[in-house]
DNA sequence: GGAGAATTGATATGCCCGGAAACTATTATT
DNA sequence: AATAATAGTTTCCGGGCATATCAATTCTCC
């Protein structure tokens, strides 16, 4: 469960055009500049992402589904049987929290984790029917919100923004991973350095 | 502070790319379908601004500044003396979180609450020269961040880019006014003539 | 086959962020 | 003067994200 709760003031707040150097935001009492902040892109991102997710958040309502849980179905309907660490990976969300996140999903009664056969450590997560139904409805009601909150792009334009986003993410990691992340792939080849998996 | 920690499971995770219409991620054990997810405009720009988020707090560990408080030197530089409840609305934070951030920043001795003249309720908000100092610094590390970030785009992507994002945050608060906002015009007067809060 | 290391999942904890309610002090309204 | 609105603050809650730690299981390798 979440807000759902509308939050005006994010979303309704005028946001300056991007092209203009300088955007102005104007209250009661004064005019506020921003300065160089609608030119970071995190600045742009974030405040695109809130408005996208606030509309997200008001189409799921009565499906009381967030964004991670809806995510979550979709993922485990497209890998039925899939392991409950992979399927944090693959969502990005941290076992910790992913197994809260399957808490209630299971409580709910939409998900279920079953015994994985051949490793007794490991879950394997499925939809249950009702979580299957749940998720039909969802995707109706995600079509609906994506032609929303698209509805200003042209869908050359949304090609170009998936594509942008996707190489944005993707540089980004590029660089991370040269200072950072040579343990992760050195780590498993050290460890099973004489014996393949 | 935050974590400043760089979250290499975040950053290194591999992403299919979006052009790809349907998108896996490989793990250890499977390759897991992430399905109709990279095709959903809130996923997409979440996980591109997670990267530059994390980029952003890589790049501010040894400033120690986080982006509400970058953002917030910035706009307190852009807006001298202005009001804090008009720099909370402008930021899109609320005041009584604005409370706090404005709290850590005048401890650190970068910014200052001022008596408003006129008002003995409201401060004024100015940087102090150290603030302006690490401002500057500040701005040339964004700007080296911005580079990085931007890498993957043409400068013509990045105005795209931006008039995109910020014609997806319009339209997107142009719907949500409809139904949802005429709280904010009417306030002033409704209050007037039915119980206020 | 058994010791040591890893993977899997779960728990507890903490930080940051966003939001609501209630309170004080001041200003505006009438 | 009485009433309402504004500015700032404190307190509390919930969500997102990350870390450290633990128990159970599996894997590896001698």
């Amino acid at each position: 469960m979440q807000k759902f709760r509308m939050k005006k003031s994010d979303v309704t707040r005028p946001h300056s055009p991007p092209e203009t150097a300088s955007a102005a935001i104007t209250t009661e009492s004064r005019s506020i500049e921003l300065g160089p902040l609608p030119r970071l892109l995190g600045y742009a991102l974030r405040r695109a992402q809130v408005a996208v997710f606030s509309d997200f958040m008001m189409a799921f309502t009565e499906l009381d589904l967030r964004p991670a849980q809806f995510s979550t179905l979709v993922l485990i309907d497209a890998n039925p049987g899939c392991k409950q660490s992979d399927a944090a990976v693959a969502l990005g969300i941290m076992q910790p929290n992913f197994v809260a996140l399957m808490d209630e999903l299971e409580s709910r009664g939409l998900a279920q984790r079953t015994p994985a056969k051949g490793d007794r450590r490991s879950h394997a997560l499925i939809l249950t029917p009702k979580g299957k139904q749940q998720l039909k409805k969802a995707s109706a009601a995600v079509v609906e919100h994506e032609a929303r909150v698209t509805s200003a792009l042209s869908p050359a334009e949304i090609e170009q923004l998936f594509a942008m986003l996707g190489r944005i993410e993707l540089s980004i990691a590029a660089t991370a991973v040269l200072d950072a992340d040579l343990t992760v792939t050195t780590r498993r080849r050290a460890a099973a350095s004489a014996g393949g998996r």
